[in-house]
DNA sequence: CGGACCGGTTGCAGAATACAACGTCACGAT
DNA sequence: ATCGTGACGTTGTATTCTGCAACCGGTCCG
């Protein structure tokens, strides 16, 4: 077994090369959704619907920057804004039909590859590899 | 135990979320070392040296993004070019005594937010986490 | 009412990146 | 030996992403 040190250098240096690679190879498997905009989409799917305060928060994004992203995705139809009743200074951001089906497509092809690559696994041993990265993850999301 | 299809997308959906922040958090740690100069440096460190072409090959980026990505830190005195004296079009790129220094630095600034974060694993947990990612990893390096 | 604050947009500048065209050099076929 | 092909790297150009700062409209509290 690995030192302690060991292990949290090697989860390191792995983390950060996948995180080098994945906006290209997003951009290869679905040319017209990048990393960003797939990943805003899942959010929304996810939260069935949020503020872009919340998307911007989320990614550590600055707000301008989901701004610009979400008109963007919204000229292509793929999200609409719902004005609060209460406060009108809020919109809640939801998926469209046709940004439901853009990213379940997209979605899929992601989802293949990824199965490709993890075919030869154990069953137990995908389940530990997700709980363990929902683990750290959950650890990350409030600090650096 | 979760499905394997859950596992997969898990895995998928965390990783990429990883992805997403690590540049902010990693610019946030040491603005003076963008991530993408971080991991050059790095994978000049692993490799004591390697082309200009292997770096883009590996990290799926253009020759040209690397270019002036090397250039820049040449300009900053991290690291030199050797000219292979069998092939004048080889440069062999290499860590200067400046470049490894600022390379531990960053370095040791990640792997303390890495422990941090880490710090209420069980060291087999540490294990098997930084043993599933090198699995992963090694099999993304060729493919997509 | 008025100031502080929140959510979002826009102007601006800088960085990263891809693509294409080019220069230099090496190597193999003729 | 020479010419074509391809490898390695650089530069020009355009696009996209991003952050910061300034701003606008709306809300809330004193």
């Amino acid at each position: 077994m690995l030192s302690r040190d060991q292990s949290v250098v090697t989860i390191q240096r792995e983390l950060t090369a996948f995180a080098r690679r994945a906006r290209a190879a997003a951009a290869r498997m679905h040319p017209e959704l990048s990393l960003v905009s797939f990943t805003l989409l899942s959010h929304l799917e996810d939260q069935q619907g949020c503020r872009a305060t919340d998307l911007a928060a989320y990614y550590m994004l600055d707000k301008s920057t989901i701004s610009r992203q979400i008109a963007a995705l919204e000229k292509l139809g793929f999200i609409e804004r719902i004005s609060d009743p209460d406060d009108h200074r809020i919109q809640l951001l939801q998926l469209t039909a046709a940004g439901t089906a853009k990213l379940a497509e997209a979605a899929e092809l992601r989802r293949q590859a990824f199965h490709e690559r993890l075919a030869d696994w154990a069953p137990q041993d995908l389940d530990r590899f997700a709980e363990y990265l929902l683990r750290y993850n959950s650890r990350a999301e409030g600090g650096s």
